[in-house]
DNA sequence: TTTATTATAGAACAAATGTACTAATATTTT
DNA sequence: AAAATATTAGTACATTTGTTCTATAATAAA
């Protein structure tokens, strides 16, 4: 593993566990036991060192939706995968989702990404959702203007549940992944059509 | 007003268009034309602005959840209310539900606040719930157990809203308004005995 | 009106932080 | 092996930040 990779892993631990406003460059050099002129030669600055943990981040959204994208016939098992791929994604990089809008919508690179991102994301769900409405999976009976609202909502729990964990219950672990996938899954089943209740 | 009200105000609308991170003590005291030493004066730790501040949100929460308490028969229209009271206070103190929990939670007089009042908040809206499935407003042939994950979802949305908009369309104002209203009401539509869709 | 108090300004300090610089060491290339 | 390059440690510096201190000024109490 190369340095740089080290300083990453190192970060994303740190910034989980503390918060990004409670860890400086100078914590992460002296947890991994290394000086912080050698950090800073890998990362000049260290915003930088937030901007490619975010491009992982991405990354890894990214290669889950190409693999959704290829199988042309979704079923219902593919959207509680897509829940639980965004619930593991979420508990890596949990900070991004924790530390809120505020720090990450200062680094310029970051905030150029993150609308463009959150919409192709917005839009690949929706199309899941019209296939499964198709399919029959879904109700077809309902305005078609509900489908862009459960969308929004879907993103917003999954985003911030995280975060909202913190301040409540706390769960960790497969407490908190089964947490997760109730308040996702509760979310979508009164559009279930009446034969696939189960 | 005093110094100190003053500050808070003063306070809360920095950070809101700042961040708290971006902001100091000295920030604040320079944009009201104050010295840094009278600003200590008055809080003497940065963090207790922070603090105050909770404060102040806390009260409004419970200002405006007494009234709903003395409303012995809860109509459907409480709910909208309560939905839109909600969206006034978290407009209003938009940094704390944006900043994300990191900032916050470090500050011991609030994290040990803040789990108390959200479990608070759930409690009487589950009650409110309760209330208006035995009026027969909302459905009561659902298994018992969807309530609390409703009001879960209810909550995630309400708080986290504002940090959702803040990385996609990031109204402002009146459609901003009307999209959170869109998205709460939008959640508890599938839930509404079918008398009562309109 | 004198005295006490409260409020304010402005300077000063210490700690923290990002980052630049220098020299040494390791690694790769030729 | 020699030269070039990459990596590392350690130090140093400037800036920022929270906070304290001291001296005035304003206000309230006596």
């Amino acid at each position: 593993m190369t340095t740089q990779e080290k300083i990453l892993d190192t970060a994303i631990k740190l910034y989980n566990t503390h918060g990004i406003s409670k860890i400086t460059s100078r914590h992460i050099a002296a947890e991994m036991d290394i000086s912080p002129g050698n950090l800073h030669y890998h990362f000049k600055h260290t915003e930088d060192i937030i901007k490619a943990l975010y491009d992982r981040l991405v990354g890894e959204y990214n290669t889950f939706f190409r693999e959704l994208e290829l199988t042309e016939d979704v079923s219902f098992a593919d959207l509680t995968n897509f829940a639980q791929a965004s619930f593991k994604i979420t508990t890596r990089y949990r900070i991004f989702f924790r530390s809120g809008v505020d720090i990450v919508m200062q680094i310029p690179a970051i905030r150029d990404n993150l609308h463009e991102i959150v919409t192709k994301r917005k839009t690949q769900l929706g199309f899941i959702f019209e296939r499964l409405v198709h399919k029959g999976i879904f109700r077809n009976d309902l305005p078609p203007h509900i489908w862009p609202i459960l969308v929004e909502q879907l993103f917003i729990i999954g985003d911030f549940w995280w975060a909202h964990n913190e301040i409540t219950e706390r769960l960790k672990g497969a407490k908190a992944s089964a947490k997760y996938m109730e308040l996702i899954e509760g979310l979508f089943t009164p559009y279930l059509a009446v034969k696939n209740k189960n």
